[in-house]
DNA sequence: ATTAAAATACCTAAAAATCAGTAGAAAAAA
DNA sequence: TTTTTTCTACTGATTTTTAGGTATTTTAAT
């Protein structure tokens, strides 16, 4: 089997230079270069090979998650893993939307990273340890305060959720859309939040909706 | 290093007879008895050690998503792993929220068993590959028509999410408030939505938010 | 049986969002 | 370079929501 064909890109060359060092003794993996910068990884991959790439989320040019779609839309077979310090759990899943293939963070040890990149290339996604608790709870930090909520209130949080008007919902319910704007008001009030955009975001993060 | 002592919820008589055949030859592993609903495996656990339970989602008196749940309440060092033929995200997610350690459908092979208990008890969170699928790539099922959003479309998504009026996004953005609620107008045309609350549904449901 | 909580409904007024358009300038893609 | 997309901004009218209350009737809990 041929060697993996392995791009770095990071904006900061002391990662660059960390990454080779730590991958050079790897037998199945061959680095081919080191890129700061999106437009200098997507003019390589234009005119060369790449099997896979280790990718930043900062770079000068353009962001990770942007970049991750162009290089799958220039190289499809091309595996993307990220490695990035961002935690944001929106962050990880658009660059799995985006065709990457797994999250790292930049402190993961070299095991997690070598097993991420043999699963990666086999087809699977495959994220760090610490990656893996931001997705499976996304709201552990955000839950303090979760509300207690009537039956009544949740039914009518959800048919606001579904972006029936309170007029609507009265009828559906036979209640005077009155009653709903009081319904609605205490939602909003509970929550501590000032109008219904921020009610449904909190509603979701709090996994009620 | 003591066995781990390991119960089985599940209302089929099939899958308990199944596991604990696929499990006997597992050398740290010993299988303390098999249950066929929550509440017995609740009592039993009230006067018993157990240090693992694979749990069923479907169960004649109570759900596992809750059972799991009180059994954590109960004993928070028991370590469950789910055992599921369910697929839908929200319902792998809730299980997490609720405790769980790992999430497997009843297709997955013993290796993968194998590899989730023991990931689980290191204290880490294990998804079999088609979970890790389903997590990863929620959307795939539902985003046929995800929208493609413009990068401004993005940002202000994102703080109409917040909360923000239209007015209050303009003076951030040094932008004109009616510049504002054209890209509101345009993200609600996108998303195929009539409201913000519905957007921020369809939003934070595909992972944007 | 009594208290507390939930559900119902109303008022007034201001603020914000939605609908249905048009249209020029700037940036990106072809 | 030309074309297309994105970003910007506006008019005018209508609908809906939000904020500040109050108040009665059901339900549920003690």
């Amino acid at each position: 089997m041929a060697k993996l064909l392995t791009a770095i890109v990071d904006d900061h060359p002391i990662v660059i230079e960390g990454l080779k060092v730590l991958l050079q003794n790897e037998e199945n993996l061959e680095i081919v270069g080191g890129f700061y910068s999106g437009s200098a990884i997507l003019t390589y991959i234009s005119t060369n090979q790449v099997d896979l790439i280790l990718l930043d989320i900062t770079l000068p040019d353009i962001n990770g998650i942007e970049l991750c779609q162009h290089i799958k839309e220039a190289s499809i077979s091309t595996v993307v893993l990220i490695l990035s310090n961002h935690t944001e759990r929106s962050i990880i899943m658009q660059t799995i939307q985006n065709g990457a293939s797994g999250y790292l963070l930049k402190n993961s040890s070299i095991d997690e990273l070598r097993h991420c990149i043999s699963e990666a290339v086999k087809g699977n996604i495959c994220y760090s340890k610490e990656v893996m608790e931001i997705i499976s709870r996304p709201s552990k930090n955000h839950i303090q305060g979760m509300p207690r909520l009537t039956r009544r209130e949740k039914e009518i949080l959800a048919l606001i959720a579904a972006g029936k008007t309170s007029q609507v919902i009265g009828q559906e319910l036979f209640l005077s859309p009155l009653t709903i704007d009081t319904h609605r008001k205490n939602l909003i009030q509970k929550f501590g939040v000032k109008n219904v955009a921020e009610l449904i975001m909190a509603a979701t993060q709090q996994q009620i909706l």
